[in-house]
DNA sequence: CGCGAAGTTGATCGGACTCAACGCCCGTGG
DNA sequence: CCACGGGCGTTGAGTCCGATCAACTTCGCG
């Protein structure tokens, strides 16, 4: 399950923090690290635990959330392929962050890679890009669940998850195929599945939308779905 | 209204992210910095614009914002005093940045702030620890807008508003001076200005806070308070 | 075939929004 | 001095949207 690291066919190698490294930094680097599998659905770190790790996730999606005391949990965020696992220069994890497909992770213990950040400049300031643009990831994210009615924030949602399932920047896939669960969609939103159920039932029948499975909506018309975001 | 820098009474020297720089390193940086006083109230940034400035906070309180088509604004973060204000690495702005109160802010064009990164990497890392600390904070936020009911958001924003407000940290101040409107205040957790006013009332009525004034809200039984955040 | 997870749909209820009126405070100006 | 007005906050009445509770379907899988 766990194995060192092979960066030169590493997928993620050019995008990663650790592109910031030279050749040799990065062979380096890549002996306090090693490869670890997650099954869809694994936790991989848990929120309130000593936080002694951290990763790069090489492949797959992961879902960063937090649980409240009756069990229910709240998705903050989500990591992409090259995205920063874990959090720096915290005593203790504030959130839960757990695979959504299976994926693949290089893991660091936490004081080593901040060590490393120490080491290697560039890589710190590779980190501090990514870690600036997610804050204004959350913000927006933040900005998203201020709106105050379903429609609004589940049409704002699959706009999102278009423009991140492209291809090509700037651009907006007709089809998305979500990898949440109608659950994990209503703790994203803040709202119920069946709420989620029911707009999407409305969405589709405004001729908005089509479900070609519960997973797979078609766009059908972005441009009146972009109007619904008040 | 703008002028040069005087470092050495700063009141954030120490804590802002230039305290990482040496005595010599921040008399170089502080040539590319200037004093400017904005009134309460005041615009400092706007969003969309092509995002040349930054600063840091010496004195005051700024709001992060977002405002939608139809104008309402939705507030996703503050800035306390020796905090970041601005984007990085951004091309252009995303959100909009006002003073609540009067501020003091240490400006510098963001181009030069980013070569001084370079230059100095123990600032970069400095900055990285504050960032990752604001995209915790985000996602906190996120993740209290994620709550479904009004009383549950709004408790547990007055006590974390008693927290910021305590003199010493892992403390709690029993009474809170908001520097909100209720405006303010809706914009931020994503209700209306009268849902806040009959909340306040509720929650007065059942002892859990006192109003002395509208601004000024006296924790009566913090501990009902935190039962309330489900 | 049975079972459970995921999703949809319906009926009902309650909480938050909407619209409206009113009180309070403070500055301005006659 | 009072009158007027505007910003801010509170309170009330009515409506509507989303939560809740419940039944049912669909699908995958042993």
């Amino acid at each position: 399950m766990s194995q060192a690291l092979q960066c030169d066919d590493c997928p993620v190698r050019d995008s990663a923090a650790c592109a910031a490294l030279s050749q040799e930094q990065r062979s380096e680097f890549a002996k306090i690290g090693r490869h670890h599998n997650f099954a869809a659905g694994a936790k991989i770190f848990d929120a309130g635990d000593d936080n002694r790790q951290c990763a790069t996730l090489i492949s797959g999606l992961l879902k960063v959330t937090q649980r409240s005391a009756d069990g229910t949990e709240r998705i903050v965020s989500f990591i992409h392929p090259a995205g920063f696992v874990g959090e720096l220069f915290a005593p203790s994890s504030h959130f839960e962050i757990a695979a959504l497909t299976e994926a693949q992770l290089c893991l660091f213990g936490r004081s080593e890679y901040e060590n490393a950040l120490k080491l290697w400049p560039d890589m710190a300031l590779s980190l501090l890009q990514r870690s600036v643009n997610e804050t204004t990831v959350a913000r927006e994210m933040a900005a998203l669940l201020g709106r105050r009615n379903a429609k609004s924030r589940i049409a704002a949602l699959l706009l999102i998850m278009a423009d991140a399932a492209a291809n090509r920047p700037c651009d907006r896939a007709d089809i998305i195929d979500l990898p949440l669960t109608r659950e994990e969609i209503a703790a994203l939103l803040g709202l119920t599945i069946e709420t989620i159920s029911r707009q999407f039932g409305a969405m589709e029948k405004d001729g908005l939308i089509l479900r070609e499975t519960p997973r797979r909506i078609r766009l059908v018309d972005p441009q009146r779905l972009t109007e619904l975001i008040e």
